[in-house]
DNA sequence: ACAAATACATACCGACTAGTATGTATGTGC
DNA sequence: GCACATACATACTAGTCGGTATGTATTTGT
């Protein structure tokens, strides 16, 4: 009844934000769109104007929200100048995300991959697409460190690569379980200690 | 109608086991209470009569059989006479867990820990008890390995217990969102290489 | 200026949810 | 063998879910 001015554009965005909100805090299967709808103020038609079913949404989501933000954040690992090491304590201790405020919400990636990835294959091939980029980041960042002699020769970049997400993730997983900032500050410390250990002996500090 | 020969102990059994599989694969939330009964044949009289409501149901699942099963698979760690990092190279390679079939189901604690922890206090309180315990077990065996020489004096036992427990989580995170036993076989490698670098360097294997 | 596509809005539907009310059959203590 | 608690079974409810049918208002192209 009472159309405001529109403007499909903000109509969309505003639904995608308020769906990462819904999914990141409700977990996709538990997000409700009726909440979605609330939060924006928008209509049924309206969402279902702009995205043919729930699935859908969630993958916009994923795709325009969620990944883009932590690829930006992980962007720097591919800058040949900086020592790869060095860069990624950096990162790790950056809380960038405007979302990372609470540690009780976890990791938006960790958080949906855990939820949905046994259950459809859609947001499996995108959260696991991701992951696996990531990890190659690393892993070609620690291999560019051997050329360059900042990171040790006998070190296995593939099997590395794969720990420091894996420990990553798991990190911020037990912080969210354990609704504490420190235990998210003890792991990253023991992440930080074992990517030290990295370093060509002559680099170590 | 049809009353077969009464069982009380076995239907809480059926009940739990049933539960627990339905809450493995589908998250506690979205566990459909008409599912456990349809797997176990129980009806819906029988089941709140044994258990006040499903979040009763949820914990029970955690109480005895998550919990009680991973304790059991850690509890090696325990006993003095081992080297504490055999002991910890072992275990993650064991897949005792009847449940630990396939990696694409993740693990059972994880899985709960992710979803309910910052949803419920009752789950996060359990859950997060049995990491703690689990990183505390872990610290011991470390402290007890510094005192026997078998672990290097300079670890710090408190953080790298920590970490132990994220990479543990976070490589089966990894490895059931690509669907992988490569990928969670490259984490625990990767996992297997820093814990034998906590050795003593005349320990070295 | 008018048609057609776009962008909504409202009301509703069937399926599924946890939980309950009520009845009945079985086992146990005396 | 009788009373009583235990252990179920059946039918139902109120609420939520994703999705749809159908309407209307606004833009856009010509």
């Amino acid at each position: 009844m009472a159309q405001t001015a529109r403007n499909p554009d903000q109509t969309r965005e505003a639904l995608l934000l308020a769906a990462f909100e819904e999914i990141y805090q409700q977990g996709f299967r538990k997000a409700s769109l009726d909440n979605i709808l609330r939060r924006t103020g928008v209509t049924k038609g309206a969402l279902y104007h702009h995205f043919p079913n729930k699935l859908a949404l969630g993958y916009a989501v994923v795709d325009e929200i969620i990944v883009p933000h932590a690829a930006r954040k992980w962007q720097r690992l591919l800058e040949d100048s900086l020592n790869p090491i060095d860069t990624l304590i950096e990162i790790g201790e950056e809380r960038s995300f405007p979302i990372e405020r609470d540690v009780s919400l976890g990791c938006p990636i960790n958080n949906l991959a855990q939820e949905m990835s046994g259950v459809d294959e859609g947001f499996r091939d995108r959260l696991n697409g991701f992951l696996d980029r990531w990890r190659e980041v690393i892993e070609h960042a620690l291999q560019r460190g051997q050329v360059n002699g900042l990171v040790r020769d006998d070190v296995d970049t593939h099997e590395a690569a794969a720990f420091i997400v894996a420990a990553f993730e798991g990190a911020y997983g037990l912080a969210k379980c354990a609704c504490s900032e420190e235990v998210l500050h003890t792991c990253l410390d023991g992440l930080n200690t074992y990517v030290n250990s990295l370093r060509t002996s002559d680099e170590t500090d």
